[in-house]
RNA sequence: CGGGGUGUAGCGCAGUUGGCAGCGCACCGCGUUUGGGACGCGGGGGCCGGCGGUUCAAGUCCGCCCACCCCGACCA
C-alpha cells in the first residue's frame, strides 16, 4: 500500500489511470511487455461482469462451449479480409514438442475461423439452426502500444458465434446482441452507451457489417466498448457452412459474431473513477458494502465487534466485508476502500452501538454530503435504496458529462476545435476520404453512425456533399 | 520502426570535483493510538540494468548492449 495520493485525473488522465489499477489491485504488469495479470480484485469484477452478461445471452438463447486457443495457420487466410485484418497481429506457434511444425499455428486473435469449420462439420439441415454458441475465453493480438484493460497482448472476453438460415435472422441476432450489451452497460455497469453501426474502415475484418456500443471516458476521449457483427455469408462461402433448406437444395448460412472484453474494466474505470481511486457500479462491486470498526480500546472494540456480529444477518442479501484490521486506523480504511471503489461504507463505532444505528458513506458522493446515518431498523431495505440509487446517480452523472461534451460543430473549421473537448455530432456523406480527412487533420477517427438518427438529410460536414446520415468524430482509445 | 526519456531496496527518488550506498514510503518487532491517510523507539532488506574499458579506487568517466516508459505509425 501507498500513503500518496493518485495524481488528479485533471493533471493527467492516462497516469491517473494506471496508478488507480496498481492502488486499487486490479492488475499488475506480467514480464512479458504488453501482458498483465488480472488480480483478484480486477478478477472478481470481471467474475460479476461475466455472470451479469452470461445471464443475458442463457436468457436470449445462447449455450456456452469451449474451442481451442490454437489454430491451423491456413485457416486464417480462408477468409481474406479477415487474414489482411489480423495477420499484422498474430502471435505464431511453429514449434511443438521440440520440433518444427509441419503447419504454423495462431494463437487465437478470434475464433471466427475454427468456429465456422466446426459448423461446417456440424450444420447439415435447416433443422440444425440457428446455432447459438458463446465462448468465454482468452484471444492474443500482438499491438503495438498497449495499456492495460484497454490493450494488452492478450485478453480475455466473451465471443459469441451464431449461424442461421435467413439474413433476416442473423441480422435480428446481430441487433439482438447489440441490444444486451447496451442493458448490459446501462443497467449493470451504469456505463452510458450509443449503439451504432461502424463505418466501412472501422468495420470488423470479414465482417459485412459492424455494430458497437460507443463509451466517453473522463477525458472524452470515445471507447469502443463492445462489438457485435454481421458476417454474412462471408465466412460460411470460406469454410462451407451450408444446410439443405425444406425445398432439398444447399444454401450457406448467415453468420454473425459478437463480443465484450476484460476492455470494459477500462470502461467502468475511466468512466466513473475520481481523484479518490475506484467508483464501481452497486451490481458489478465484488464488494458493496465495506464496514469499518472504530474504537478506543479493547472494552469498546468487544462492543463494537458484537454489535456489527449482530448486523450480518440483516445485511446477507448483500456482497459486504468487515474490515477487522487492527494494525491500521478507520481513516486509512476510508481511503483504501474508496481506492477500490466499495459503493457503501459503513462505519460503526461506540456512538452507533448506543444509538443503534451505523454511519453510511457513499462512494460517489465522497466526503460529508455523502454521509447518512441509519437506523438498524430496516437497515437491508435502506441499503437496497441507497445501492439502487446509487446505480442511478452514477448512470446520470456519466451521461450529463457525456452530454455536454458532444458537440454539432456548424463547420469543418469548428469541427476541428471541437474535437479537443470532445465528440462531434455530425453529418456524414459515408465517403472514407473524408473520415481520412479528419483523422489527417484531427486525429479523431468516426466512432459509430447511431442508430438514433434525426432523420432527413443536411450537407457532409468535411466535403459539403449530401449526407443522410450523422456519426460521431472523436478521438478513440 | 522513427523521436524523446529513464534504469540505484518492494515503490518513489537523492547520490557533489571518482573515495564506507543513502532518504521517504512500504515491510518486521515492541509500546502508545484509533469517528477521514496516527506516532515513538528498534530492525530487516542492494550483482547501483548487463558486458567491457580507464583508474590505486567506478553508482559516478568512456564504449557497446539490454530493458522499460512517453510521443507517433497499428488497434477490441
Amino acid at each position: 500500500m501507498d500513503n500518496e495520493k493518485l495524481t488528479p485525473r485533471s493533471e493527467n488522465f492516462s497516469e491517473w489511470y494506471n496508478q488507480l489499477i496498481q492502488r486499487a489491485e486490479l492488475a499488475d504488469n506480467a514480464p512479458v511487455r504488453g501482458c498483465m495479470v488480472v488480480r483478484p480484485h480486477g478478477w472478481a469484477l470481471w467474475e460479476n461482469i461475466q455472470s451479469a452478461l452470461d445471464k443475458r445471452f442463457k436468457d436470449t438463447g445462447h449455450v456456452n462451449a469451449a474451442f481451442p486457443l490454437l489454430i491451423p495457420m491456413s485457416f486464417l487466410q480462408k477468409e481474406k479480409e479477415h487474414v489482411k485484418g489480423f495477420s499484422p497481429e498474430l502471435a505464431v506457434v511453429t514449434h511443438g514438442g521440440g520440433s518444427e511444425l509441419e503447419e504454423p499455428l495462431v494463437v487465437r486473435p478470434t475464433s471466427e475461423t475454427i468456429i465456422g469449420y466446426m459448423y461446417s462439420k456440424w450444420i447439415k439441415s435447416y433443422r440444425d439452426l440457428p446455432v447459438l454458441i458463446n465462448q468465454w475465453g482468452n484471444v492474443v493480438r500482438w499491438e503495438m502500444r498497449t495499456r492495460p484493460f484497454l490493450r494488452t497482448l492478450e485478453f480475455y472476453w466473451q465471443e459469441g458465434h451464431t449461424a442461421h438460415a435467413t439474413e433476416k435472422e442473423a441480422d435480428e441476432e446481430t441487433m439482438r446482441m447489440l441490444e444486451v450489451y447496451t442493458r448490459f452497460a446501462i443497467d449493470e455497469a451504469a456505463v452510458p452507451v450509443i449503439p451504432g453501426r461502424k463505418s466501412d474502415t472501422e468495420r470488423f475484418a470479414g465482417a459485412v457489417r459492424t455494430y458497437s456500443i460507443e463509451a466517453m471516458m473522463g477525458d472524452t476521449k470515445a471507447l469502443q466498448s463492445g462489438t457485435s457483427h454481421l458476417l454474412g455469408q462471408n465466412f460460411a462461402k470460406a469454410f462451407e457452412i451450408q444446410y439443405l433448406d425444406e425445398n432439398n437444395t444447399q444454401q450457406f448460412c448467415w453468420t454473425t459474431s459478437w463480443g465484450l472484453s476484460t476492455r470494459f474494466i477500462g470502461a467502468i474505470i475511466m468512466t466513473h473513477g475520481d481523484d479518490q481511486g475506484l467508483v464501481l457500479p452497486p451490481k458489478l462491486a465484488p464488494i458493496q458494502i465495506v464496514i469499518v470498526p472504530i474504537y478506543k480500546n479493547d472494552e469498546e472494540r468487544g462492543k463494537v465487534m458484537l454489535f456489527i456480529e449482530n448486523l450480518k444477518g440483516e445485511l446477507s442479501s448483500f456482497r459486504f466485508k468487515v474490515d477487522d484490521r487492527t494494525e491500521v486506523t478507520p481513516g486509512f480504511k476510508y481511503n483504501d476502500w474508496e481506492m477500490r471503489g466499495v459503493p457503501v461504507r459503513l462505519e460503526v463505532g461506540p456512538r452507533d452501538v448506543e444509538k443503534n444505528s451505523v454511519m453510511s458513506a457513499r462512494r460517489d458522493i465522497p466526503g460529508r454530503d455523502g454521509k447518512k446515518i441509519l437506523s438498524l431498523e430496516g437497515l437491508s431495505g435502506e441499503i437496497s435504496n441507497l445501492l439502487k440509487e446509487i446505480h442511478t446517480s452514477m448512470y446520470e452523472k456519466a451521461k450529463a458529462f457525456r452530454d455536454s461534451h458532444i458537440f454539432d460543430p456548424k463547420d469543418y473549421e469548428e469541427l476541428k476545435s471541437t474535437i479537443e473537448k470532445g465528440w462531434a455530432f455530425s453529418w456524414w456523406c459515408g465517403d472514407g476520404a473524408c473520415e481520412a480527412k479528419v483523422k489527417e487533420d484531427t486525429k479523431a477517427t468516426t466512432r459509430c453512425i447511431p442508430l438514433d438518427q434525426p432523420g432527413g438529410k443536411d450537407n457532409c460536414i468535411v466535403c459539403g456533399k449530401e449526407a443522410h446520415e450523422k456519426v460521431y468524430f472523436s478521438k478513440a482509445y
